[in-house]
This record gives structure tokens, sequence and C-alpha cells, in this order.
DNA sequence: TATATAAACAACCAATCGGTTGCGCAAATT
DNA sequence: AATTTGCGCAACCGATTGGTTGTTTATATA
């Protein structure tokens, strides 16, 4: 299936469970109450979400229910991080370039 | 279309791209060279990313020079905020769990 | 001017996606 | 014991994806 988390965070919908489960645990039927879809389409999600290790499962009776790894999340920041130096750099440059104007004047 | 940039970020070989030009304007005969694929498939992934606005085009003669738009991935970064304080906080508590187990020695 | 080159655009393809309905199984509830 | 409920699994569907080849347009170069 090759799933990785960026695939994961690309839907919209799963993005929102990831958000919900965030908080708290929640089953299956839970989350499909919050979206307008059935159940099973929530489960397909929470299938790939599971897949790539970003939600962890707890059996509870007959209930199933749903995590964050939130762990997991830091490998976007981690990946984030190359992008981060370049971002900061640009802004010390602008912050020069402000102090530049401001000796000019 | 509706493309975002968290859609823009789930394929890999677009992610290699952003980090290419990251560092660097490519025209896209350049990029392409660094992959396994055509230059009209690295133009498509171009496509993507110029409409979500991670991409910005500089024409230059005949060549068209692409580079990162390094502001949009903030927004990565903003999304990203919201569990960071999670995971920070989760940090917290397992700095105290281990900072009781000390005490107890 | 003729030719080569850079790149966008269009059409096409198989594979995948997000979603549905319909099932079967196991755990509660009656 | 019979019924309801929560869930995963499978099959199916139209839309989208990532990729290709072919064509067209515009800029360099011989």
């Amino acid at each position: 299936m090759r799933r990785d988390i960026f695939q994961a965070i690309a839907d919209p919908t799963r993005r929102a469970i990831i958000a919900l489960i965030a908080v708290q645990a929640m089953t299956p039927s839970a989350l499909a109450e919050h979206f307008n879809s059935t159940r099973q389409g929530i489960s397909k999600h929470l299938k790939i979400l599971t897949e790539c290790q970003l939600v962890k499962q707890e059996h509870q009776g007959r209930e199933i229910y749903y995590q964050l790894e939130i762990g997991k999340m830091k490998e976007i920041d981690k990946w984030l991080e190359q992008f981060r130096k370049i971002w900061e750099t640009r802004f010390d440059q602008l912050d020069q370039l402000l102090s530049t104007i401001k000796k000019k004047k």
C-alpha cells in the first residue's frame, strides 16, 4: 500500500479526524456523526491513518477507540525543519533591509 | 481544481522538487534530469505547485525558472501548531514522571 | 531563413481515491 | 435465545492522480 504520513494528511476529512481524536479518543461511529458520510467511509480513513501509524486502536468491549499517535506528527515537523531554516533566514534578511532603510533616514 | 498545500506535498516527487528549488530556482528541464520521468511529467507537478502558490515562475528568455514561495510553507507549520502544543505537553508530562522517579531514588 | 530547443497544452492510460451499499461477525441488550 | 448494535471487510462506482506521447508556440542559434 506504501502509505506515508503526507498522503494521510492530504485529505481534509482525515485532517479533521486527526484534530478530533487529538483531543480525545473516539469510536468510528462517534466520529461519523461529525461528518456527513457513512461510518464505513470514516472507517476507511481510519484504516489509512492506522496503516501509517498515525492512529492507534484501543479495544473496549465491541467498541474500538481510535487515538492519535501524536509523536508521529513530529515527522512532518522534522521535514519542515529544512525549510524553516530558510524562511527564518529570509526573515532576517528583511530585518536587515528594514534597519538599513531606517539608517538612511 | 480545489488544490491545497497538503495535496501538493502528498506526492514524493513533488516534495523532492520543493527541496531542490528551495536551494535555487530551476527550469523544468533541469529538474527533470534529477528524476527518471519525462519533462512533461515534471511540468505537471510544477503546474500543481503553481496552482496552490507554492511555486513562482520567473521568465528568462524562453526558459522559465521555478522558485519556491517559501512563505507558503508556513501554512503547514501553522496547522501543525495545534499538535505541537500537545506533544510538548506530553513531553513535559514525561519530564515530570522522570523527575518523580528520580526523587524516589 | 532554416533549424534546434524550451516549454505549455491536449489527449490518453492504468491505478488509486473517496465514497457508497451490502454483507458477516462478535459483543451487548432484551 | 433472539435481537440489536458496533465494527471490519469486500465489491463496486465515478472522479482524480501520476504518468505517458504527440502537437503547438515561442525563443535561440546555424
